[in-house]
DNA sequence: CAATAGTTGACTATTCTACTAGGTTAAGTA
DNA sequence: TACTTAACCTAGTAGAATAGTCAACTATTG
């Protein structure tokens, strides 16, 4: 499991999804506008996302994204991975044997670690953050400035 | 706190610094060939771990490096922290004022996991793992076969 | 049909990773 | 004192990952 701020990004987003979406899809845009993270990069982190099967495209006027799932139903693991490529983890690929027998030892130690940390992103859910989000959102209203911005494109 | 294979390999080599230099310090030439780790990346990374105070460097023959504190003050987290660069932690920084409302939503909650998983890393110390080390060590001996390599460096 | 919006792919700049190469300094040993 | 050892330091570099741009599609709605 790697931990970086591409990892960041993908959740924040989800996030995002996750707290708009509950009654029409959200498009990548409005995403983009609130998080300010660029467009482009939010598709590919998207199409990602999509072939993992955790969101849901909607073509057309009125679409946008959608969870593929309940949001109890989707870990933040499952998020940071998709978004991740594999990871050759180590050069022993995952119980093989290494020259030296010392190598394996701190390198089972660190899959260990990895291991721990992996198993707690994958036992919270978005639902879970959300919620969390809930309990901050009493005192200070929420704002909804959605900003339309329009895509960098130049016309042909 | 971000967690890449360069958080492993210094974990890695500090492992093995604490489990081999119990008696008198260990050079970087004996954790490169045991460990299969280049020497100069080695010296890139205890450079940082000397400036965390984390390691003493021995000069000279008989010399190399030693723990500069007792392995159960060492934490895991410190020993990533040390050779990872600050990250400059989003766009706001810190608790600083986004321009977006959600934008800040988001970004609390995935600094509080990512507080988390520091803390978890922080509360691991580099005795406990040696100490699981040992526990799997009982029946398979550990070898010990050191090979002998030579800088790769060319006569001036 | 036209506008909207997702989908795809190629291409770019910057940073990080892992490593190479070499030089300098400090401390033991012959 | 000369030699060896090993830390310490600086610079450079190929390749991967990050973050993003640009442009051409395709599918859907009105």
């Amino acid at each position: 499991m790697r931990l970086t701020t591409k990892g960041r990004y993908a959740v924040t987003a989800m996030l995002d999804l996750a707290f708009y979406s509950q009654d029409k899809p959200v498009t990548l845009t409005e995403i983009a506008a609130r998080q300010t993270i660029s467009l482009s990069y939010l598709e590919q982190l998207f199409a990602r996302l999509r072939k993992a099967g955790i969101v849901q495209g909607v073509r057309g006027p009125g679409g946008g994204y959608q969870l593929n799932q309940d949001a109890k139903k989707i870990s933040i693991g499952a998020i940071v991975e998709a978004v991740n490529e594999p990871l050759d983890s180590t050069k022993c690929g995952g119980e093989a044997n290494c020259q030296h027998e010392s190598m394996c030892l701190t390198h089972d130690l660190w899959m260990g670690l990895s291991e721990h940390i992996e198993s707690y992103l994958t036992n919270i859910t978005l639902a879970d953050l959300l919620a969390k989000g809930d309990e901050r959102r009493n005192a200070e209203q929420m704002g909804e400035s959605v900003v339309k911005i329009r895509r960098t494109r130049k016309k042909s």
